[in-house]
RNA sequence: GGGGCCGUAGCCCAACGGCAGAGGCACAUGGUUUAGGUCCAUGACAGUGUGGGUUCGAAUCCCACCGGCCCCA
């Protein structure tokens, strides 16, 4: 028997040929292209993966990414859901930049031909996306928005221009927010990041801490738990009290943040970040020289050595003295690198016989140690051990006898009677650092004028577009923006007076760009704003998002912190634009992470050409779970297109064996079980997120229509038909290509992905017989095959009724039984 | 140092507190085949990192330890 194309079963599968037929046919029927039609009342769905960075090829880890997010917005297609699901690329950034300082071209050659590259990689890879959505956040009609953005955040207070400690990075010459230094390393590059003292652009991120804190009670359940653990200690709040303490050669007392007040009665010092104004300014004349050489020593080390707990406590006295707001103790005042200059407000009350780093501290320059909470642990003095715990208070008059909790409240009281302290909350949470001075990304749309200050770029002069006459070498790091080079870029008229002024020449960092582009995909070719906010509000907020666990602080902290400022401004209604959030795992090969240094690399598009696209899909949706790393010398890409070989000679058998339309119910009602229960269970898997068992569970019915053709009813069989179209609308969701061809083998019309999921029969589900343990304490002594619907007290009878249970039992009465119809019976003994 | 996650056949991984094995790799055997390749079938392999505890019953819950990974220091 023959396909419709003269095609026969015994036909040889052959990827490329399927994927280059195939590839070109959807082009034609763009099958996935989200509707905007008034009259379509389908549920809708937004999927989206975490857009990709031009940066080459597509690689294994997008390969994984990519499989997991299209089989969920292809399982919610089939599902008869209207599904968004968009791409788009992520295109500012440096290593575009150091490309055309190396070629001597424009940044943008590099990006979009990189673009090119992927997307086409992209079609090969089957992805099911709605390309007429696709964005590159370098793009005018983008950061124009981006633009708008900023001055909408400026104009509420929320984008800010301060100076300060900042982190920079020698090596790429920028300055870093907080959240891109890993371990005092450039996240990008691996250098050591360094403190220096500029003025830089922030947004406000630290006013939404408490509600960055709040929501994520909406996202329990939907997120990776350990996602919100680290952004719970990322934003780091903690409770304590803001104390004063007078000093000299000052006016204004000295605040200081502290989680234990109760131990306020111990402080016998007070030390201060030594590169903070307040040592610099409070530091005596006798001991200015001694000051100066410290704070040199400290500005040479890094964070991390700065940090490190293995490092000895350094430090020097500033020849001041502050005084204790409770006993009016004078205690001296010290310059030491272990309190840092940017949190709370660089100087801490010092309590050595409960803060260990207090204590190593005291130790070594010979202050006093005072315990005043009494936990029942050896005297820190002697024993060198701070003591954290609770326990009952000592040597502090106002709270003498009082245990931690009360004590923190009583001292609360009094300070705050006595006006020289409040009760107080801290984050370590950091203002985000949005400006970068570098060339590729959005310019700052701010105009600085001699005579009027800032001022805002007018929203009808949006957007300031980047130059396009600096290439190569002009565009290389100096310390300072290469658009100040660009002279005529550079100065223009005031807006406001009309004098001369000049561009502001830093940056945004790329992850403003990252922070929002979800909303611009529900209309991306809007240019009333930056997002259509009615669109929005049909699409949003995003049903699954999937990416990578890198970006768990970085971009889903500053898209949580856009989402909300955003809703403040009225602009969309939701607080948390991703519902539900997968973290895939990372591919790697023989344990490693893959990299050009250990040359462990695997070519994604090598691996294509070898086992075809849906072997590589599979393999990765295969290999466990989506949110376990993928170790490529681990899994079998072979397997893979063994399997689908095995699945397309079932299409390709049931196809021939009968036509589209048949009556199921006339099939063999064996193989109609199989195939309901295996529809029952994927579709229960897939909406767990549990692929890799969802595949198991497709091979299995593949095998169950395989022994049905040669040892079964035939090929003829209605039920072989229905078992092959589940499988290929099912499996479709991994093997696009192999399903299509399968599909078209079956007698069906492109396209397999619009075929609608399968129905599960309830009838087909029920089983007429379960095979029940019988357990004679605890071990398994006997089966019985019984109805699923027995009765308790039914089963119990017949358990004890076994001989195998009686010789167990030696005639006496069980103590007990216990009974789960119809699976288990475990009978106690006597 | 603090917090979190994970240890199941040679390997990747399944198992509502209820028969430790669904699926795959690799291996072995038989059949098909010109073929050691393909395809089909069959088989062997662990008692769940270690030690306690809770329970009628623990891979699953609790505690400690060992090993690995992640986050914050």
């Amino acid at each position: 028997m023959t396909a419709v194309d003269g095609s026969s079963a015994a036909d040889p599968f052959d990827p490329r040929t399927v994927q280059d037929k195939w590839q070109a046919a959807w082009a034609e029927l763009n099958p996935f292209r989200a509707s905007e039609e008034p009259g379509d009342d389908r549920p809708r769905t937004y999927i989206l993966d975490m857009f990709p960075y031009p940066s080459g090829d597509l690689h294994m880890g997008h390969a994984e990414a990519f499989a997991i997010g299209d089989a969920v917005a292809r399982y919610w297609f089939q599902r008869g859901h209207n599904v968004l699901h968009p791409i788009g690329w992520d295109s500012f950034g440096l290593p575009a930049e150091n490309a055309a300082i190396r070629a001597g071209t424009h940044p943008s050659e590099w990006t979009y031909s990189n673009i090119d590259t992927q997307a086409a990689s992209f079609r090969r890879y089957a992805t099911s996306f709605d390309w007429s959505r696709r964005l590159h956040t370098s793009d005018p009609e983008y950061y124009h928005w981006n633009q708008w953005l900023f001055l909408r955040f400026y104009e509420r207070g929320l984008a800010y221009r301060k100076g300060g400690l900042v982190n920079w990075c020698p090596n790429d010459q920028t300055v870093l927010a907080n959240e891109q230094v890993i371990a005092g390393r450039c996240e990008r590059c691996g250098y050591e990041v360094v403190r220096r003292s500029l003025t830089q652009w922030y947004f406000k991120i630290t006013e939404y801490a408490d509600r960055l804190l709040e929501d994520m009670k909406q996202l329990e359940g939907g997120w990776p738990e350990r996602v919100l653990l680290m952004q719970r200690n990322w934003i780091g709040r903690s409770t304590g009290a803001d104390v004063a303490f007078a000093i000299e050669a000052r006016d204004e007392p000295v605040h200081v943040f502290t989680t234990r007040p109760d131990t306020l009665y111990g402080a016998t010092f007070m030390v201060v970040a030594p590169d903070a104004a307040l040592a610099e300014e409070i530091c005596a004349p006798e001991q200015r020289e001694a000051f100066e050489a410290y704070k040199a020593e400290v500005a040479r080390l890094s964070d991390i050595e700065r940090q490190s707990t293995e490092k000895e406590k350094s430090g020097v006295f500033l020849g001041r003295y502050a005084l204790n707001p409770v006993n009016g103790e004078r205690i001296p005042v010290w310059a030491a690198d272990y309190v840092l200059a940017d949190y709370g407000h660089g100087a801490i009350m010092a309590v050595p016989a409960h803060d260990q780093r207090d204590l190593d501290f005291a130790r070594r320059f010979e202050l006093p140690v005072r315990v005043v909470v009494d936990t029942g642990e050896a005297d820190p003095t002697d024993s060198g051990v701070a003591t954290t715990g609770d326990g009952m208070l000592v040597n502090s008059p106002a709270i003498d006898g009082l245990n931690k909790g009360d004590a923190i409240a009583k001292i609360i009281e009094v300070l705050e009677e006595r006006g020289t302290g409040t009760g107080a909350v801290n984050y370590r949470l950091r203002d985000w650092l949005l400006s970068r001075q570098r060339f590729w990304g959005t310019p700052i749309p701010i105009i600085h004028c001699e005579a009027c200050g800032e001022v805002p770029v007018p929203d009808d002069q949006l957007p300031v577009t980047l130059p396009e006459d600096l290439r190569g070498a002009d565009l290389a790091p100096k310390g300072e923006s290469p658009l100040a080079a660009a002279k005529s870029w550079v100065n223009v008229d005031c807006p406001k007076c009309g004098g001369p002024a000049k561009r502001d020449t830093d940056t945004m960092d790329t992850f403003v760009d990252s922070s929002w582009y979800y909303l611009r995909y529900c209309s991306p070719h809007f240019t009333g704003g930056p997002f259509d906010e009615a669109e929005v509000a049909k699409w949003g907020p995003i049903d699954q998002y999937v990416g990578g666990v890198e970006h768990a602080i970085l971009h889903l902290l500053y898209s949580r912190f856009f989402t909300k400022v955003l809703y403040d401004m009225g602009m969309v209604s939701f607080t948390e634009p991703f519902t539900r959030l997968l973290n895939q795992g990372q591919v790697i090969n023989q344990g490693k992470a893959m990299s050009k240094s250990l040359g462990n690399g695997v070519d994604l598009g090598a691996e294509i050409d070898a086992h075809g696209v849906d072997a590589v899909r599979l393999t990765m949706i295969f290999a466990g779970p989506p949110e376990d790393d993928i170790d490529w010398a681990d899994v079998s890409p072979a397997a893979s297109a063994k399997f689908l070989g095995r699945a397309f000679r079932v299409f390709a058998e049931a196809g021939a064996g009968s036509a589209p339309g048949v009556d199921f119910a006339a099939g063999d009602v064996e193989l109609r079980k199989v195939t309901h229960r295996t529809i029952d269970e994927v579709t229960r898997l897939v909406e767990g997120q549990r692929f890799n068992v969802a595949v198991a569970r497709l091979m299995e019915l593949t095998s169950a229509a395989r022994r049905a053709i040669d040892a079964g009813p035939g090929a003829g069989d209605p039920a072989v038909r229905e078992a092959a179209e589940a499988l290929a609308v099912m499996l479709s969701m991994y093997a696009p290509y192999t399903t299509e061809e399968g599909w078209h083998r079956l007698g069906h019309e492109p396209s397999v992905a619009r075929a609608g999921w399968p129905v599960a029969s309830p009838e087909l589900l029920v089983r007429e017989s379960v095979t029940c343990v019988v357990q004679v304490a605890g071990k398994v002594r006997d089966r019985l095959e019984v109805p699923p619907d027995i009765a308790d007290a039914d089963l119990e009878a017949l358990a004890l009724a076994s001989e195998k249970v009686q010789g167990y039992l030696n005639g006496a009465p069980p103590r007990k039984v216990i009974v789960r119809a119809p699976k288990l019976v475990n009978i106690v003994p006597g």
